[in-house]
RNA sequence: GCCCCCGUAGCUCAGGGGAUAGAGCACAGGAUUCCUAAUCCUGGUGCCGCAGGUUCGAAUCCUGCCGGGGGCACCA
């Protein structure tokens, strides 16, 4: 609807230029028709007579009444408003929005869907935690975040592929298995010295007696370095597969697994590094090569293998990027934790190096979560032994709840998760005032399938009915959806989606105390069972964007 | 020291050039013969961190400062 009005104020523009009334000046990009904040402002605002003054040389509030007066016919509104320093403020007749209730009814399931992405492919890496423990916390708000970013770039038109990277290669495995391997001989009545900066947490001693009681005590007398490898095999095994099994409770599905181990083995991580020497991008010094990630806008050079002849870590990183890059995806989303920030420009260095443009890539930065416990922070760190996974939360406060918090922030705002108060007053979620609205409508159709009602063809239903200020402003917010998905979808931010979905929740809750959708009136009643259909399916597909399930009753 | 994010109501946060800055929580009171009271209604709060600048207009953009968090390895 915003854009069908802001069309129609241009063309009454460029009608009132052709007659001469105005000078010939081409409308700016600064125009905007926003929705005012207050009801009392209209429907919808246009600063078109603002942005044109100075050019114009004519005061705003004269070329706003100029515009109005032209507006002022045109049945999309009943009233048209020079307001303020000269906006045009204006209200959308109510027979327009009643009737777009056909379009949203005839759009079905997929009402809320655009082209925009007009089928460019995108994918969007996300979670990608080590496999050197179980995933926490943090990594859940990264889950949420990028599953739904997947599922509103789905609807807004792109091909999107989700993929999980795992840095299953270096220094961290050998402390992964030899944590393990110690953990082993413990298990034997071994004593050993266990260092503090090997993984403390139980499940290593879960993987030890694993393989103890699979295999026995048989290497008890085997050097370290003769077993590392099987030990490191499998705590990999172990862990990566309750990391699957903790994603897939959470809801999140991944469409490949790409193993950094692979770029190593495959010789790719080599060839990638020794063209770009070859392109003069390495140098060697000290022993070491050198990335010039300075000319390429980070803020100093970095190593790519040390002088003991091991890659490092941004090296493998270098080499995957180029593999997702020659994969021919349109766009790469890489979702990360916030402390990794620093890591960006020597990323997108990488990228420049490769010859592709630096906004192929496009990294959203997800703010660590501080999770408080008893009013304390609580500590998170995996090496550390004390923190709270994943696992713990979903069987705490269940699926829904878990996604649905950790998308109600921009992701850039630090995330306060307070386990007390989210065990102990899970009904104040705000989760389950969205599922209610929901499960409200569908009572509703329950009732009325009681009654012996039934939706009847929307082509006889009289619309016009719905004239409470409660339905227009219903039918008003059902309007936004489309636009708001698009929107959201190409700025990244699944959380608007969840403050829209509140939003239409209070509206419906609102209405629900106010009117009745079943009356002894049936053509009402008809008019505002139609009204609820596409509310709860709107309802229904929202929640669907962010993960979270649309129950039919609580 | 340098870099990134944040600073808005008692708390958690929206708003990111536009008109009188919003919501939830918390606190107090009220609403159910009738579609689910996990709901609704009523009640009041703000130097929008500070100081400059940009302009018709700044919580919003720019610069500096203050405060909080995070990051700055031939670690992963």
């Amino acid at each position: 609807m915003r854009i069908r009005v802001q069309a129609t104020i241009e063309k009454a523009f460029r009608e009132a230029v052709a007659e001469g009334v105005f000078p010939e000046i081409s409308i700016p990009a600064s125009h905007q028709v926003v929705c005012p904040r207050q009801e009392a402002f209209g429907d919808f605002a246009s600063n078109l007579a603002l942005v044109l003054a100075s050019k114009a040389r004519r005061s705003p509030r004269e070329l706003a009444a100029c515009l109005a007066e032209r507006l002022d016919d045109d049945p999309l509104f009943n009233r048209v408003e020079v307001a303020g320093p000269g906006f045009l403020n204006l209200s959308i007749a109510p027979i327009w929005w009643q009737k777009n209730l056909y379009t949203m009814w005839e759009a079905g399931d997929s009402y809320g869907d655009s082209d925009v992405g007009k089928g460019r492919r995108v994918q969007v890496e996300f979670v990608s935690a080590n496999p050197t423990g179980p995933l926490h916390v943090g990594h859940g708000r990264g889950a949420a975040v990028g599953d739904s970013l997947a599922r509103l770039l789905k609807a807004a038109g792109f091909d999107v592929e989700k993929e999980y990277y795992i840095n299953d290669v270096g220094n961290q495995m050998k402390t992964l298995g030899s944590s393990v391997y110690l953990r082993y001989l413990e298990h034997f009545g071994h004593k050993v010295d266990f260092p503090r900066e090997y993984y403390q947490g139980d499940y290593i001693k879960d993987i030890a007696s694993d393989i103890a009681s699979r295999e026995g005590d048989k290497y008890v007398d085997v050097p370290l370095d003769l077993c590392l490898t099987l030990f490191i095999d499998a705590a990999v095994r172990y862990i990566s597969h309750s990391i699957h099994r903790d994603l897939q409770d959470f809801g999140v599905y991944f469409d490949s697994w790409f193993s950094e181990k692979v770029l190593h083995d495959t010789g790719f991580l080599v060839k990638t590094i020794s063209e770009l020497q070859a392109r003069g991008y390495i140098y060697e010094q000290d022993g070491a090569l050198w990335f010039r990630s300075s000319e390429l806008g980070d803020e100093k050079d970095r190593v790519v293998r040390r002088s003991n002849g091991i890659f490092t870590y941004f090296a493998a990183d270098i080499a995957y990027h180029r593999h997702k890059l020659e994969r021919g995806y349109d766009l790469l989303v890489d979702i990360w934790g916030a402390d990794h920030h620093g890591y960006v420009p020597r990323v997108k260095a990488a990228i420049k190096a490769q010859g592709y443009p630096e906004d192929r890539l496009r990294v959203l930065l997800v703010q660590l979560v501080n999770l408080m416990e008893g009013g304390r922070p609580a500590a998170m760190t995996t090496r550390g032994g004390e923190f709270v996974t994943l696992r713990e939360v979903l069987d705490d406060v269940g699926r829904d709840a878990a996604r649905f918090m950790f998308l109600t922030r921009r992701c850039d705002s630090h995330l306060d998760f307070d386990l007390d108060l989210v065990k102990s007053q899970t009904q104040e979620n705000p989760v389950y005032y969205v599922q209610y609205a929901h499960a409200r409508l569908s009572s509703v159709f329950r009732k009325a399938r009681d009654k012996g009602i039934s939706l009847a063809d929307p082509g006889h239903i009289d619309v016009s009915l719905l004239n409470t200020p409660e339905e227009i402003r219903l039918l008003k917010q059902l309007d936004l959806f489309p636009c708001l998905v698009a929107e959201s979808a190409i700025a990244l931010e699944p959380y608007r989606i969840s403050y829209y979905l509140t939003e239409l929740a209070g509206q419906l809750h609102v209405y629900y105390n106010r009117h009745r959708f079943v009356s002894d009136d049936p053509d009402l009643t008809q008019a505002r069972l139609f009204l609820a259909d596409v509310t709860k399916r709107v309802l229904h597909k929202g929640l669907g964007l962010l993960g979270v399930s649309a129950p039919d009753s609580l």
